[in-house]
DNA sequence: ATAAGTGTTGCGCA
DNA sequence: CTGCGCAACACTTA
């Protein structure tokens, strides 16, 4: 998005689903149009886009695309396109929740979903890990995907981090040794600098369109109930972690 | 054909 | 702090 986006001019915005919104659709379109792109990060899930006109925020939520494309060439399917000045489109879509936000120039810590976002998961070195869990209540897999202890993990990646670090998800985050939180920062780096490496998930598309190279081949044991654990062979289970399932080997995961 | 189940997130509530 | 329900859907399975 740096690479292509930065220096384009908004010409026209159009809103197909306001209710992804923080402001009114006409607030939005207006704020926006007009506005030149300065530069593209990211904290944990979400994408801030520095415009000189303020802040255009996105989180894709549960999946979703971010398409840069012709006129011509636009999906269907999308919640807002960002048309440029040069006549390139970008298509933001959701498959299921996903939030566009606006918030102006300066006044980006009064936007109360990504102000108390945690550091980045891929910033934490071991020490940093231990020194965030140190004095937590809560269980270990609660705390990694708490974007405000630290942005950026979600479930579909929780399983085969926790199975590295070989940590059961309702371990209580205080019981952790050190050597167990060495592990578990070397796994987050290793889980999720891999599906980066290969492009993202198989489910998902870069700003071209191209799907990830991240597949099921490449998970351990998420959703693979039933199938052998990779260390040992013992089937997997699908438990119920709170309102999430999780996946674990019984043997190399266990609670206490 | 139709319906139900499932899930990549985040918020608010009890 | 926890679990739960809910909210913009698409896709698979029954």
């Amino acid at each position: 998005m740096n690479a292509e986006l930065v220096g384009r001019t908004v010409a026209g915005v159009e809103v197909l689903q306001p209710k992804c919104l923080n402001v009114p659709p006409e607030t939005f379109a207006e704020a926006l149009t007009g506005a030149r792109l300065l530069a593209v990060t990211n904290r944990g899930k979400w994408l801030l886009v520095e415009t000189d006109r303020g802040w255009l925020l996105l989180n894709l939520g549960m999946g979703g695309e971010i398409l840069l494309t012709s006129r011509a060439a636009l999906p269907e399917k999308h919640r807002l396109i960002f048309e440029f000045t040069d006549g390139a489109c970008l298509s933001v879509n959701f498959w299921w929740f996903g939030y566009a936000h606006y918030v102006r120039p300066g006044e980006l810590a009064d936007h109360g979903m990504t102000a108390g976002l945690g550091p980045n998961a891929l910033d934490l070195s071991a020490d940093d890990l231990a020194a965030l869990l140190r004095g937590r209540k809560g269980r270990v897999k609660a705390l990694l995907l708490d974007q405000d202890v630290m942005a950026g993990i979600g479930n579909s990646y929780v399983h085969d981090i926790l199975f590295r670090a070989r940590l059961h998800p309702l371990r209580p985050a205080a019981g952790l040794t050190p050597a167990e939180v060495a592990a578990l920062a070397s796994a987050i780096q290793e889980i999720l600098r891999l599906s980066i490496a290969k492009g993202g998930a198989f489910y998902e598309a870069n700003l071209y369109g191209e799907k990830g190279g991240f597949t099921l081949d490449d998970i351990l044991i998420g959703y693979k109930e039933g199938q052998p654990c990779p260390a040992c062979a013992a089937p997997i289970e699908k438990i119920k972690t709170g309102s999430t399932s999780s996946f674990i080997c019984p043997r190399c995961q266990v609670l206490g």
